[in-house]
DNA sequence: CTGAAAGCGCTTACAG
DNA sequence: CTGAAAGCGCTTACAG
């Protein structure tokens, strides 16, 4: 494959001289740059190799996304909250012109120590020491839904505030039995937390959802309910179990939070299934707010959980570089049909 | 911050071992490479620079799939079949650990020639000559649903087949009435190609559209109808007026053949709120499987388009580089509830 | 406007 | 097992 210097020759200049044809014609006498061009199309020369362009600039005008270790690229296609947030990303990108890469954390930092990025946003982490292999390369990053101290910039939704107001909402349409449906912290099967035992804290996944738990609490704790006295099913978003335990494991329940907005969705179909309607038997409110929840059967009642302007505004972040900066959201609470009054 | 030659010349080592100790650990006496190590963390060497080491490895471990011009990064991850399609190649990416890059190609062809990838994929072009960067570098590249000639590698789906199929569905139930939703090339407001007129090649979008439409054709042909005296409406995937327009140019067809998902599915709704029941009153046949598409009321009769798996495959081939290879795939018809008897 | 030179950070035969 | 040297392909002050 023919090099710059290659073509140089061909065209009988030196190689500083053709990096300029290339890169800022119009310091280059255009008799020069016409010799140029034409040797450079006789050897098929593809333009400067990024490689050795790169080495010399130290940018790759690229960003990254950096997966959750235990899910790999497709997971990341696959979940369409975490969707929701890689196209705020992309939305930053294209907006600079940007590539956006979607680096597998799978091997532990290794992926991060080699991506070719100018930055890394942290869209699921429940551990700082995550971002090491980041902040060893001085590179500017970002964080998601996960408070790292003022050091690092992040980006976060008040997601205690937002799962308040759900569980607020269903106070105030004069529900007293609840059930929540709750992530694990990573892949796996589902797990019941009966009523009437102290939560273990692990009853929520990542950080974020942990201070929904919190939330929930709160609201209960203003009409005197204990979060030990709910039940709280823990599963993965897809898992269709999920909706049958809770039903299972709070037959009395009136009322369902959903910290997720798959579950709660299943959790519609599944209620349908046993020939309970919505919200006329029981209500049920999600998190988040995905094209779905809009179309579903009633449309799903849901907090807004700000996905794409998470994903934007860290991308923002590290496009711009800087010092430290930090974003808290506002979560809102969006009123469809799963939600009514108590019987 | 520090680079290979400071903590070699910290440790009293050449640069060699000290490339060793990060690269091929059992080469070096177990004394010197602690020396090494120490060195390293005490200048806060975050190992090997990776735009060095890849300057000579020359491999990035990276591939890349080029979003449609037109498009933009957000829009590909924003668009759901698109979305199917990057899930699939995310699938290869994580057999073999390589990151996923999306490139936009809103530059013509400048994205491509600086992205630091080791193959491309093209997932949505209508000219050939869109490749030719990724030609000119070299790179192992693939291109989806177009057919690209002998020499470059292609992942193609039988649309004219799969088209068919939908259109005898619809002729077996009796059905001799149609309408057809077909994509603009671009992005643009919606057009009607009235019934009675012949048809201009411009009728549908991409060049796997206008397969479909050959589907189609073959398929009314078969019982004497001639798809230019089918109304086609030609609009955004997105565009909730496309259905308006369908039905208003269409008053008394009773099947309609629509080129995508999501067109199918705001049929579905527009038909709804027109007081048409679906499939009593109309039947409709959309393209490419979705989860929407099995949710929908009722659940939509559709082509499986094999999204995720020409994702896959197309990354295969530039992951695994060699000669163009070539694979057809064939679309299958999934029966649901969108279909039935005319009346 | 043009060219000689230094350097971006690393790895890999090669000789010892 | 270790080190001196060449090279990956390019760009950018700098001097002319």
């Amino acid at each position: 494959v023919a090099r710059l210097i290659d073509v140089a020759k061909a065209a009988g200049v030196s190689r500083s001289t053709a990096s300029n044809v290339f890169n800022t014609p119009e310091l280059v006498r255009p008799k020069l740059r016409q010799r140029v061009e034409a040797a450079a199309r006789e050897l098929g020369y593809p333009g400067p190799d990024p490689k050795g362009r790169l080495l010399r600039a130290g940018k790759f005008n690229a960003i990254a996304v950096v997966a959750p270790a235990d899910w790999g690229v497709a997971e990341a296609l696959r979940n369409p909250v975490f969707e929701l947030f890689l196209r705020g990303v992309g939305e930053s990108c294209d907006e600079t012109g940007a590539n956006l890469v979607i680096v597998s954390d799978a091997t532990g930092g290794g992926g991060i120590k080699a991506a070719l990025v100018d930055g890394f946003i942290f869209g699921r982490i429940d551990h700082l020491n995550q971002v090491e292999p980041a902040r060893l390369r001085r590179l500017p990053f970002a964080v998601v839904d996960f408070d790292p101290g003022p050091g690092i910039s992040s980006v976060r939704v008040d997601s205690r505030a937002g799962a308040y107001a759900a569980a607020r909402h269903l106070i105030d349409l004069g529900h007293r039995s609840f059930g929540i449906l709750s992530f694990l912290r990573s892949l796996g099967p589902a797990r019941v937390h009966p009523a009437g035992r102290p939560r273990d804290p692990e009853a929520a996944g990542m950080p974020t959802d942990q201070e929904k738990l919190r939330g929930y609490s709160d609201a209960l704790a203003e009409i005197g309910l204990s979060i030990d006295d709910v039940p709280i099913v823990q599963a993965d978003p897809w898992d269709r179990e999920a909706a049958q335990m809770m039903l299972d494991a709070a037959p009395d329940a009136t009322a369902f939070l959903s910290m997720g907005v798959m579950h709660a969705l299943l959790f519609l179909e599944e209620a349908r299934r046993r020939g309970l309607v919505v919200p006329r038997d029981v209500s049920v409110v999600g998190y988040n707010d995905i094209p779905d929840a809009a179309r579903s059967d009633p449309p799903l009642t849901t907090v807004d959980g700000m996905g794409v302007e998470k994903g934007r505004l860290a991308a923002r972040l590290v496009l711009e570089g800087g010092p430290p900066r930090h974003h808290i959201l506002q979560p809102q609470l969006i009123l469809r049909g799963s939600t009514g009054s108590a019987r």
